[in-house]
DNA sequence: AATAAGAATGATATGTTGTATCATGCGCTG
DNA sequence: CAGCGCATGATACAACATATCATTCTTATT
């Protein structure tokens, strides 16, 4: 990702706070950034350390985790519970609609890809739960898969 | 579950571990029971404490993990990542196949209720993930579910 | 039965993840 | 510029998990 693509995102990310009353500030920027850039998922430690690495100045970890569960609320920002590592969305960019996100997560690189999962198999699924005596909620599938980069060279 | 349902079980479990070199001690039979006999998945300090008080000895948490460890290793307990709590699988009764476990978590009472996935939605799920570049491994679903108990009375 | 080998468990320390709470700083509005 | 509310800092602690070494229990062999 490049300079202009990630302003671009930014700027996108503070509309999207700015619409429900929130303030993307700097901090919440800068962990947002370190987000977008990382390669693979991030813990609130692991982000602490980055982000006192690359700033010249540290924020204590409570911070870090208050800034998370603000940019989760602006749906900026997925959880990965499999992992306890945290992802930037992928659509912040275009619209946003935010919907439940979807992962499949590298088991070798541990990268993570946020992908939309078709209305047709989220609706097997439903019925699936409904004949099991319960109704789906809200949910967020995380695949343990392995990446066509990792892959390649698998023994 | 009644008390003859339990010995049926533990003795196929004792069965499952005897194939695989394993041994079902008395502490690692008295866990997997509390999990059987629970309503809920239990995380591993919960556990401690109800072996401590069910038991009139108690059993350090470290050793409880060693035995969700171990049980995890037979198949005879999941792990759901998402609560970080444990439950006793629900097929050791019966030819326990072992396929990879899929679970309906009830947000409301914590109920959580193993499932199989047919292989239709599983193959489409696969499809999918190629798509993306991606090879399906083993992936635990854990569904965020409301339970028909839960939903009667619900606001 | 004595003993040695290996498995199971205990004890202790520490690492990782996350929340609670109160204090301080910062920016906007009247 | 005063005061309010939001954002952040600092500190403490709770919950979840692993590392490591010591001790005890089983079992096989003699």
């Amino acid at each position: 990702m490049n300079k202009q693509q990630l302003s671009h995102i930014t700027s996108k990310a503070k509309d999207i706070c700015a619409r429900s009353g929130g303030r993307l500030t700097e901090k919440r920027q800068r962990v947002l950034e370190i987000l977008l850039l990382s390669d693979t998922p991030l813990s609130a430690y692991e982000l602490t350390d980055v982000y006192g690495r690359s700033c010249e100045e540290s924020m204590p970890t409570m911070s870090v985790y208050r800034i998370l569960k603000f940019l989760e609320d602006e749906h900026l920002v997925h959880k990965l519970n499999s992992t306890n590592k945290y992802v930037a969305c992928a659509h912040i960019a275009r619209g946003h609609a935010h919907e439940i996100p979807q992962f499949l997560i590298c088991g070798k690189c541990q990268s993570a890809k946020e992908i939309a999962i078709p209305t047709s198999i989220v609706d097997d699924l439903g019925k699936l739960v409904d004949k099991a005596g319960y109704t789906l909620m809200n949910s967020q599938l995380e695949l343990q898969c392995l990446c066509d980069r990792c892959s390649v060279g698998a023994s």
